[in-house]
RNA sequence: GGGGCUGUAGCUCAGCCGGAUAGAGCGACGGUUUCCUAAACCGUAGGUCGUGGGUUCGAGUCCCGCCAGCCCCGCCA
């Protein structure tokens, strides 16, 4: 039960077992003042009100929370800690309320006040949740239609080139955070920044002029992959020949300029790659609206001038420039973000610069967001502190509102590098998702030949094709974002450890009690609203569990809340994937250890119960990785 | 030269306002199947948390120095 600092917890509205701890912290703080009133009044004049820090549990023989207050209070108070724990476990004691929640507290190790939650209390909250579709994940305070938008801007291709595994983690982690942010009920605008403005362009038309004009004016005229090798071609070029740089970087500012000749050939070349990126976001289901770099275009000569106005602009070099505050490029020289070349031309600098304008601009001038989310590769982190100190100084922030990089790591081969292909190539997306689905597809069909099972095609091509998929976004979810990850796809798709395949695994366990004969209930979201009133702890109908392994589970099941709320405050998916793979650890020892459907009836009812909110938990979990579930495989 | 990130078991990785004996998975070794899919479960071995200081009742976690790896640093994105 991960507890977030508690001066967040209004955010989280309460929900269930966050509303235990909060409960807990006002009725330990309470404990506190009765037992020290000078102390504690000494701390509130002071501002640092005593604190009993509250936390989850270090370990399940703990209990569910323990309070370390006591520890750091033994100094000012010049008691033994161990005192200082039983005066206020006297105080607890006293408090009715306390008592409703909690077992006795013991006192334990140096001073640790460890508390566990009533059973009677814990079956309770699994039968509320057991009727309601959001599992006690609350809707966020601040969501709501027609509150200020969460911008997630992530997945950024860049036209004329095929996505690659670079273009992988920005995808499957930006909407992944995408979907927890709207399952909470922020309102979330996805935009996909592609990359159809810069120099790049000026290369590509340049050289196609030169070399396969007719590509400029009519659809269709060459396939993606002819543009990918025009456009390396062109690179070779832009990179070698001076004139050709030159000749490329007019282009630029013609287009830019609004050129129609240019204009079209641009047009055509974006609707190209555009049909190919699309084939892969459905494959990967994922929802993105194209918003382009080429959108603030009309904006970036009003980011200069503003910028100008706001007296932070300076010509060096014939380059206009931001310096930047507190960084220092090479020979210690301050360092300027550049933000309209010398030839006139603007750069990405200005475009990430017009576009944190425009969506904190209110509407209609503007997407009046409060909130932006940028899922960029770790390598842009200085860009984006420059940039996002340029709007900050520019006064394009408003306040309260927040601003910030999302970083994660490179995807690396087995042997620590950049992934590359054997011949060298970066690694197409295309082709790794193919990849993935063929080796599930081949291991699916070697088991079936082991166990003598028979399976139509129809069901391997299913199960490869989402098992596939699904190890391939959850091995990339599940490591910290923030440190490289090594692509490998053995473990991706082994069957046990921390991987789709056992997640997957425990949701089609748990689909075969159901096939056997177990009643679970409605067994998804929608059946779980049909749930009957919550019967009375005590009564026959409640809820009884009495196997460590059952209890074990109902604990687990409870932390969905948290996490959530931690996932979304940390931008960190990993946390998720986590539980989501504890979960699925402490149900396989229960489906190991205790038997459901040959259990007495309350008992039988009971476990298919954990089992129906376990299978619920998994799938809503894994759904907002973006990962689909099975019934067989 | 400046900045950023990383360094935890043989390998891949967790480690949540600083808290009790540092956790998983893989791999290794050993065990479990009249029973809901054994794609599972149980057990054993394996760590001076890069290194040296500091703060603290308490440091993998915070601060400073150093070492190693990767990334970025004016007209590419």
């Amino acid at each position: 039960m991960s507890v977030p600092p508690l001066r967040d917890l209004a955010r989280f509205c309460t929900p269930p077992m966050l509303r235990f701890a909060q409960a807990l912290d006002t009725q330990l703080r309470a404990a506190m003042e009765r037992a020290f009133p000078e102390a504690a009044a000494e701390a509130s004049a002071a501002g640092r009100p005593l604190d009993p820090q509250l936390a989850p549990a270090s370990k399940p023989e703990f209990g569910d929370f323990q309070a370390n207050g006591a520890l750091a209070l033994a100094k000012p108070l010049q008691q033994a800690p161990r005192q200082i724990a039983a005066a206020l476990l006297a105080e607890l004691e006293a408090d009715t309320a306390f008592g409703a929640l909690c077992l006795p507290p013991q006192i334990a190790g140096p001073g640790f006040l460890n508390l566990t939650l009533r059973p009677e209390v814990l079956a309770a909250e699994v039968q509320r949740r057991l009727g309601d579709p959001r599992l006690g994940v609350p809707l966020a305070v601040a969501g709501g239609a027609g509150a200020a938008p969460v911008i997630v801007d992530f997945s950024s291709p860049n036209i004329a080139k095929e996505m690659h595994v670079g273009h992988l983690r920005s995808t499957i982690i930006g909407d992944a955070m995408a979907r927890v942010l709207e399952f909470r009920g922020q309102p979330v605008l996805r935009l996909n920044h592609v990359g159809d403005w810069g120099t790049q362009f000026g290369m590509l038309i340049t050289h196609l002029k030169q070399v396969a004009p007719a590509a400029l004016d009519t659809a269709d005229a060459v396939d993606l992959g002819d543009l990918v090798a025009f456009y390396r071609q062109a690179k070779q070029r832009f990179d070698a020949d001076e004139d050709f740089q030159t000749t490329a970087r007019q282009e630029v500012v013609r287009l830019q300029a609004g050129d129609p000749v240019s204009l079209k050939a641009w047009g055509l070349l974006c609707d190209q790659s555009r049909r190919e990126f699309q084939q892969l976001y459905e494959r990967l289901d994922i929802r993105l609206n194209e918003r382009g770099e080429s959108f603030y275009n009309p904006y970036l000569e009003a980011v200069v001038a503003d910028l100008d106005a706001a007296g932070l602009l300076v010509v060096d070099a014939g380059a206009k420039c931001v310096f930047l505050e507190g960084m220092q490029g090479k020979d210690g020289k301050p360092l300027p973000l550049i933000v309209q070349k010398s030839d006139g031309g603007f750069n990405y600098a200005t475009t990430d610069l017009a576009a944190i304008r425009y969506r904190f601009a209110a509407p209609p001038a503007g997407d009046g967001a409060r909130w932006l989310i940028y899922v960029t590769d770790a390598g842009q982190a200085n860009h984006f502190a420059g940039v996002f100190q340029v709007a900050r100084r520019a006064g394009w922030i408003p306040g309260g509102a927040r601003l910030e990089h999302v970083p994660f790591g490179l995807v690396q081969g087995d042997d620590g590098k950049k992934l590359k292909t054997r011949s060298g190539d970066t690694v197409r997306l295309k082709d790794l998702l193919d990849e993935a689905v063929e080796r599930c597809e081949a291991d699916l069909r070697r088991r079936l030949a082991e166990e003598e099972r028979q399976e139509d095609e129809e069901f391997v091509r299913q199960v490869a094709t989402i098992v596939g998929l699904a190890a391939v976004k959850y091995a990339d979810l599940s490591t910290n974002r923030i440190t490289n990850y090594q692509f490998s796809f053995d473990r991706m798709l082994a069957l046990q450890g921390n991987t789709a395949p056992y997640l997957l695994y425990a949701v089609v366990r748990i689909a075969g009690i159901a096939r056997k004969g177990g009643d679970l209930g409605g067994g998804d979201l929608a059946g779980a609203q049909a749930a009957v009133a919550e019967p009375q702890a005590g009564s026959p109908e409640a809820l009884q569990f009495s196997e460590p392994q059952e209890w074990a589970l109902v604990r687990e099941l409870l932390k969905l809340d948290t996490v959530i709320a931690e996932v979304e405050q940390e931008l960190l998916p990993n946390r998720l994937c986590s539980y989501l793979f504890e979960l699925s650890q402490v149900f396989n020892r229960f489906y190991d250890q205790v038997p459901v459907l040959k259990a007495e009836p309350a008992a039988r009812r009971s476990r298919l119960a954990l089992c129906r909110l376990t299978a619920d938990t998994l799938k809503l979990g894994l759904g907002l990785l973006g990962i689909a579930t099975l019934e067989r495989m």
